[in-house]
DNA sequence: CTCATTACTTACCTGTAGGTAGGTTTTTTC
DNA sequence: GAAAAAACCTACCTACAGGTAAGTAATGAG
């Protein structure tokens, strides 16, 4: 299983120069370097940057699926799930000061391959759609405070994390937990 | 005054790529093409791309002490000063879908020279700092409604304006405007 | 009218990015 | 144990990025 191995640490080290960079800030030999492999061996598991930056969005996909079908099948409550929503950008913080994903991505949309710019809306929709169904949850077993849909106030909380996670970058992590804190307060969430 | 001409030509078409591809995806050709110049010009005004991005930092930071402070010698109420803050990323949404340049350079961070980030940072001090008075005064005068400090609500607003303009590219600028309807309401105010 | 300055251009240079062709080593399969 | 496939490496190539040097055309001051 070497092949899946050095795949997958391709993958690996491509995202987190994704955010710890953004995607044009980073080339072949940025990922093969740290692997101790030439660029060449990198092409051979993604012949061009877009198969590899497609993959990569690939890849978040199917684990943001995996981690919210384990949830739901844990009959976990909406707001455990909320809160393993939040989970995500706060490793994204913690593991270096990270971005998310989706942001990188979305602000240099217009310079990525259609075949990436699919993949990126494709990943956006998918999370928040999964989140404005656990607020919806929420709200109807009185878990969850909001006003407005679900869908709007999913865009509103995704917007936040995305925004506080790119500010906590110059103003500190403690922005990023402050967003939070309103956002679970605005929920009708106890700290 | 050929000269500040086409040097202000400079930075607006640097503003624009910024906010539509982010700092690493333009080129000096990028911006002398459409003014249809040479790259040794762009060269002659900002010798390296550093000064160039210092440079249009720096204008973003006196263009909006300019403009606060026709707000605030025009008395405005913190109602009108919180609604000419959204203002602004409102015209970038309108203008093509550009993204906030703070954002974009969030996301960037990592890459820019350390003069660039100094600047970054100065830039988002400036506008938050500037949006916690209006927001506090505000709640002195019982126009505006929030719980904790009024810093904690600006990075919130910041926040979630900022992700809000990134979302749209992906999701339709229905997202922003969601965004926005729900701050508006979250601090007491009517739409 | 001359000289200096401003605002460029032409023509280059270096580094690196993404990508390819062909060879080599390692592993797997039968 | 041989053949084939997988997983690389060496050695390139082209395009373009950022940057520089030297020259030129226009402006304007003394």
């Amino acid at each position: 299983m070497a092949q899946a191995d050095t795949k997958t640490q391709i993958l690996d080290t491509a995202e987190a120069l994704l955010q710890d960079r953004g995607f044009n800030a980073f080339s072949y030999n940025h990922i093969a370097q740290p692997l101790g492999v030439k660029n060449a061996a990198i092409h051979y598991h993604f012949p061009t940057k877009t198969n590899l930056g497609v993959a990569l969005i690939e890849r978040c996909r199917a684990r943001f699926q995996q981690y919210t079908e384990l949830l739901e099948a844990g009959e976990a409550s909406p707001v455990l799930k909320f809160e393993a929503y939040l989970t995500l950008p706060w490793r994204y913080l913690r593991d270096g000061g990270k971005v998310c994903p989706l942001g990188a991505l979305e602000v240099e949309f217009n310079t990525l391959p259609e075949e990436m710019q699919l993949e990126v809306v494709a990943l956006d929709q998918q999370m928040r759609a999964w989140l404005a169904i656990a607020l919806e949850e929420g709200r109807e077993q009185e878990l969850l405070h909001f006003e407005g849909s679900a869908e709007e106030q999913a865009i509103l909380i995704a917007a936040a994390l995305q925004g506080a996670l790119q500010i906590a970058r110059v103003a500190g992590q403690s922005a990023f937990n402050t967003c939070v804190r309103h956002l679970k307060q605005e929920l009708g969430l106890a700290n």
